[in-house]
This record gives C-alpha cells, structure tokens and sequence, in this order.
DNA sequence: GGCGTAAGTGAACACTGTTCAGATAAAGTA
DNA sequence: TACTTTATCTGAACAGTGTTCACTTACGCC
C-alpha cells in the first residue's frame, strides 16, 4: 500500500469503471462513494480530487450513458434501413433494449438529484435527443434542423413518452406478469415496435393517391 | 420534553404526515428517518416501533399516494361522461395531473427500492391498475373482469406507457423548453387528451354503418 | 391497586459524504 | 543534476445517516 497504490493518472478511468460496475451490481441507490475508492484500492477522499463531489463523479458516469444510449438509437435506425417508420420503430426498440440490458445507467440517467449537470453530461444528453427528434423529423419528410411544428412536436412527446414509459414501468417490473415465452427481451421486440406502429403509422403522410378524404 | 412528547398513539399518524410534508419539500430522495422524527418531536428511534424500519415507513407514504392516484383516477372517469374514450382520456389528464400536483408522492410510488412491498401497500396499487384497466374495457366494451385479449392488453400497456413516461419525463423537466403559455397544468391538458386520443380513437370499435373496409 | 404491555428514550455501532493539513510522486526548470 | 512547482493521494476528523438494544415511562386492563 505504500506507493503501488498511487494510480499515476488512470484513476479518473478507474473510479469510473468500479462506478459503473457498482450501479450494475446495486442500482443507481446503491452507489457509494466510499465503496467505489475502496474498490479502486484508494482513500475515501481521492475521488473528490478527480470529480470534486460524488455528483461530479456521476456526472461522469451518466454521460458515458448518454452516449451509450445514443448509439443504441444509431444502431436502431441501421436496422430500420430506408423506411423512416421502421427508423422509428428499432429506434423506440433500441431504447427498451438499452433500458433492460443496462438498467443502473438507465436509472442513473434520469435521476437529476443524483449528478451534477456539467457541460459534457448535457452535450451528450442533446446528442441523444437529437437522434429521436431527427427521427420524427424523417417521419415528416423534414430536413435536418427543421423547427418541428406543433403536432410534430406532440408526436415527439408522444413517442419518447411512450418508450420511456414502457422501459420504466417493465424494470420496475410491472409487467411481468403476462410475459409472453422468451422473457422481457422478447416483449420487447413483440411489444415496443406494434406498439410505435399502431401509434405512428397514422401520423406518416399517405403517398397521394391512397390519401384518406377528411371525415366529417 | 418529559411526558408531554408522548404522543399516545397519534405518532403514526404524525410520522406519516410528516414524512409527507417532507418529501413534498425535499422530494422522495431528501427524506430522512430522523428528520422526520425530529419534526415529529420524537426520538430517532421511535419510529421503528411503528413501522420497523425507515421502508415501513414509505410503504405506508406510498400505499396512501396509490389511494390518492385511485381518486384522481376515478374523479377523470367521472369528468369523461359516458363515452369510454373520453374517460380513459380524462384518466390520463389526472395521472399526469396528479404526478406534478404530488411530485414527491409520484416519485415515491415507482422507487420500489425504497420502500416495503407489504400486503396494503400491493392492494392498493392493484386497486390503482384496476381503474386503468377497467377503461381500457370499457373502451372494448368488455363486462368487468374480462381477461384482456393480447392487442387489448397491448393497448393498455401504451396508454399506461404513454402517460406515465409523460409524466416522468415532464417532471425531469425534459419538455420545459417547449411550455405552452400556462405553464405545465395548461401542457397537461393541451397535450396528454389529444395524444391520448390519436393514439386510443382507432382502437375503437366504430358504429356497424361506419366501420372500415379491411384494408389489403 | 398492581401488572402486563405498548410506546418512547438515549446511547451506541457501523455506515455515509465532505473537508483539510500534510505527505508523496511526477513534471518542469535552471 | 539539483531545485522547485504542481498534481495526487493519504489519514484523520466532522456531521449526518439508519438501526439496534437495554432501559424507562405511561396506559389499559383485570
């Protein structure tokens, strides 16, 4: 313990790392600050160093989740290949998925009282919104940076609301009562993208000839 | 403090009430067992005789805010009338309704890590999703107690989804940068009914004159 | 009136996050 | 190479937390 245990620079990365790995063990409620620098070999007061406060160091944590979350979105609108409603669709699947395999950073992510909201941590954060919204905006045949109009915007709330209230209420586990065979992971793939269908296809525009005539 | 801090029986009550007050101050995170026996004028340990344990304590806290959900539920099925759509509207206006009149309350009710699940506490939060449930029903047509076919059962995951991640995330301040002049009440109206109803209106069953042809 | 039981005390224990003076290693400079 | 400066980390302390336990107090009951 006398002078191995002096990190020499890698121990930023490694208080992040024994964090991550708490939060996937405990939760987000189960973070320590003490246990993580006990952990990482070091003295209670060492992280304070690197991060300033237990905040800080979270702040850290939940921007890496942020950006995690971000390529899941990616990799759903991959899968979704050309159609803007399939995009949409594995992007709302690509957030369940990373709500269920990663549910401390999920937790982490969207309990505010628990991190600071630092520069980087709210970069990332819009990074990740920018995907869904870029989404919508495919949905709507927009450009990119396109101001949404209100309804748009509504299909937005509706949408993240959707997913993000699905992922939350399935880990706190209030759906498994009716899971179908193959567990959460396959609610996931047999609920989430019906359910974003159901929910979009309506708002896609018709190509011309098959436009509904207004009801009245 | 001799005998005078002998509260003969009305502690638990005190205890309750107090811990109410100070997760509507503090949130769900800020409360603490001794805070609330010191506003309490009791000793720290006194509230363990009551409810064993600080999770005793915030299962009853939760077990009332599940009571409180069912009456904002119930008072939405009563502004909807008659018509099942409108109600189950009406009951997505008051779910939100209540998560930002009651943030505290709200965010107690989904951190099960917090609380105790005991025997009142899971009676009153199935007495909750039997309200939601039930207007999906109506929205069906179905007798009480009908066993939900699995597109029904879907459709009350999404709307379940749809409001309560609206809720979580309009309390993690996600859509404040768009308010609508009003504040949040004036979102919740203007937003939650007409999502709600895009998203339930083809769900139901239409009038036999109107009904569309099967599409292919 | 005495007694059993329920209710609350107060001190202790093992934790937690944070602060701060001081020690130690690394890097920069002459 | 020697000296100084800067970044890291320690160790002890402080205030606060939840929980336990022997003890005391008060109430209801027979």
């Amino acid at each position: 313990m006398p002078r191995e245990a002096y990190h020499h620079g890698a121990l930023r990365d490694a208080l992040i790392d024994a964090t991550e790995a708490l939060i996937a063990e405990r939760g987000a409620q189960g973070f320590s600050l003490r246990e993580v620098a006990r952990r990482s070999g070091v003295s209670p007061a060492a992280p304070a160093h690197h991060f300033g406060d237990a905040a800080g160091l979270l702040a850290a944590v939940a921007k890496l989740a942020f950006d995690q979350l971000t390529q899941a979105l990616e990799a759903g609108n991959a899968r979704g290949g050309d159609d803007p409603l399939e995009r949409l669709c594995e992007q709302g699947v690509g957030y369940v998925g990373f709500a269920l395999t990663w549910p401390g950073r999920f937790a982490l992510m969207f309990r505010a009282d628990l991190f600071t909201k630092d520069e980087a941590l709210v970069a990332s954060a819009d990074a990740a919104y920018q995907v869904l919204e870029d989404g919508i905006r495919g949905l709507y045949a927009l450009a990119p940076g396109t101001p949404l109009a209100p309804e748009q915007q509504l299909a937005l709330h509706a949408t993240w609301s959707m997913v993000h209230g699905f992922a939350h209420l399935m880990l706190a586990g209030q759906f498994d009562a009716d899971l179908p065979r193959g567990g959460r992971a396959a609610l996931v793939r047999q609920a989430v993208a019906p359910m974003l269908r159901q929910h979009l296809a309506p708002l896609r525009p018709l190509p011309p000839r098959a436009r509904r005539r207004p009801r009245g």
